[in-house]
DNA sequence: CTACATCCTCTAGCGACTAGAGGAGCAAGA
DNA sequence: TCTTGCTCCTCTAGTCGCTAGAGGATGTAG
């Protein structure tokens, strides 16, 4: 086996990770400690960048860094079974309906809001008059 | 005129705004400085509780503080053009259309990733084989 | 007078990075 | 050999919008 390995930069140009992206899942544990140079620049091989790709993919899929630990844990050991994956895939996709479901009504809103806006004066315009109306229920707050 | 006053705990209740998060938002400025009593405990009215209403609203739609900011001077200046709250507007819901669709992304990956789970070993996992798959381009993070 | 609720300020923590300071290592050209 | 300029190192602090907790003052009901 040729070993070949990369400096971190590579990797990152490599899996799409940025450089202190890669060293902060080092910090948490989420990349086990690279091996060093003597001048002590971290060294990266295949396996790594696969699993720099995989977490990824999982972050671009919105997986918290706690769910992508357990899966990570999960794909290092290929005999168990895999419902705890589906598990956190499951719970994730509901989580993601949930938003879509949510950001849809806030989509709604913001239209009306924009489409009765006259451009005119403050003083009577809709998209103010909107968020000022105090005849709503107490919901929970939208993120992002 | 009878000057009503609350105290922060009242002011909470009614406008649905949590006591930390009151004193957070006169913190950053978002509320004026609320007058005190003698002994020190801060004192709303009903103007301070329709700009706390505002404030929830626009968060719930989800306005950046920055925005809310912008909003809510507008609001105290009846006189301007309201073009720019339109703007505000039209740029909120451009981005909660793009979250939707980037959503809706995720969705259909996560679905098919889900449904292709025979719940066996890990090892034949679709979820972990399809987070390891290295074939993707690189986008951007998917928030939340 | 004693509980107990509510209030005060201040600091630190959350998640998942990102930015910047201040310095060391390294490869290539003059 | 020297120098230029890039990459790398560690460390700390900042981002956003709160939230939690410590430690203490004030207010109210029985």
């Amino acid at each position: 086996m040729t070993k070949v390995d990369f400096a971190i930069g590579e990797a990152a140009r490599q899996s799409g990770v940025k450089v202190p992206t890669i060293r902060y899942y080092e910090q948490i544990g989420l990349l086990p400690a690279a091996s060093r140079t003597e001048g002590n620049r971290r060294l990266y091989d295949r396996r790594d960048l696969d699993r720099l790709a995989f977490i990824r993919h999982a972050r671009e899929l919105g997986f918290e860094v706690e769910a992508i630990r357990t899966l990570l844990t999960l794909q290092d050991n290929p005999d168990q079974s895999c419902a705890a994956a589906d598990a956190i895939a499951k719970a994730r996709l509901a989580e993601v309906e949930r938003r879509i479901a949510s950001l849809n009504a806030l989509r709604e809103e913001l239209k009306r809001m924009v489409k009765q806006c006259a451009s005119g004066k403050i003083g009577d315009c809709r998209v103010i008059e909107t968020l000022a109306d105090t005849t709503h229920a107490h919901g929970r707050l939208a993120e992002a």
